[in-house]
DNA sequence: CTAAACCTTGACGTCAGTGTCAAGGTCAAG
DNA sequence: CTTGACCTTGACACTGACGTCAAGGTTTAG
């Protein structure tokens, strides 16, 4: 098939396709006329990039996996490619930490911020007591 | 000072410190000679911005924050800049959840896995008992 | 025949925060 | 005076996954 029912068919640009193969992604044969041919299997191969990129890995990264990833479908995993995931499980556990630390000193700064509002409010209070009735 | 001396001070780069006062988080003056002369306060005013992109702000929004965020020092924040915290909270909130998402789902790929080369693990032991002892 | 729809490669734009030249002015010490 | 350290502005480099425009060839429907 060509790079539009391709696109089409997975629901990623012709853009975006000409990368991954330019990335080493996807392999397509040539018409004559120089349009790319691609098989039924690059729809699957599409899907499992597009899988890969929302697990978080870059083109880079999922162009290390080997082959083995696409040859039983996505529910085969193979060593290499299954060392790359916990890798990544690390680093965006890592991330996750670090987001974590992040919203806990967001989280101080605005107790510290209420907690201070309310110090005022109490002032306010007494000087309104001192003054009124 | 000088902003070598500033940079000296605060860990931060010349060129970074040139870039946060072009977006207009710092201010400077000039000596006779062009060069930027900056207060005592503007160390504390840099440690303020880079604590506040360690939060996950970015220049321009830091460049939003009134200048109430500087004059009474770290602990004061008035309303503004308040908002922007509770927002900036939140996005931290829905990015954490996102990648507690993708956590999940690697952890997924990876539990198939070890489920699928336990299966394996099983068929090649009983192949074993088939031709073994 | 022609317009529309599709394909090709190449290359620049985006976002953010710097690093890193380039080309030059300034100033203190020797 | 000269060297060297420090300062100036301006502008390109980088990362990543594309979007988008350019300029052109191909094919298909009418």
């Amino acid at each position: 098939m060509k790079i539009g029912e391709l696109a089409a068919r997975t629901g990623v640009s012709p853009r975006a396709i000409r990368h991954y193969e330019k990335a080493g992604l996807l392999s397509a044969g040539r018409l004559l006329n120089g349009y790319r041919d691609f098989g039924d299997e690059a729809v699957a191969e599409v899907k499992h990039v597009v899988r890969m990129i929302r697990l978080g890995f870059s083109l880079e990264e999922i162009a290390t996996f080997p082959a083995c990833m696409f040859t039983g479908g996505a529910a085969v995993v193979c060593s290499v490619a299954l060392q790359a995931h916990r890798d990544k499980l690390e680093e965006i556990e890592t991330l996750i930490a670090e987001l974590e630390e992040r919203r806990d000193r967001l989280l101080a700064v605005l107790r510290a911020a209420a907690h201070q509002s309310a110090e005022s409010a109490r002032a306010a209070s007494r000087n309104q007591e001192a003054t009124g009735p």
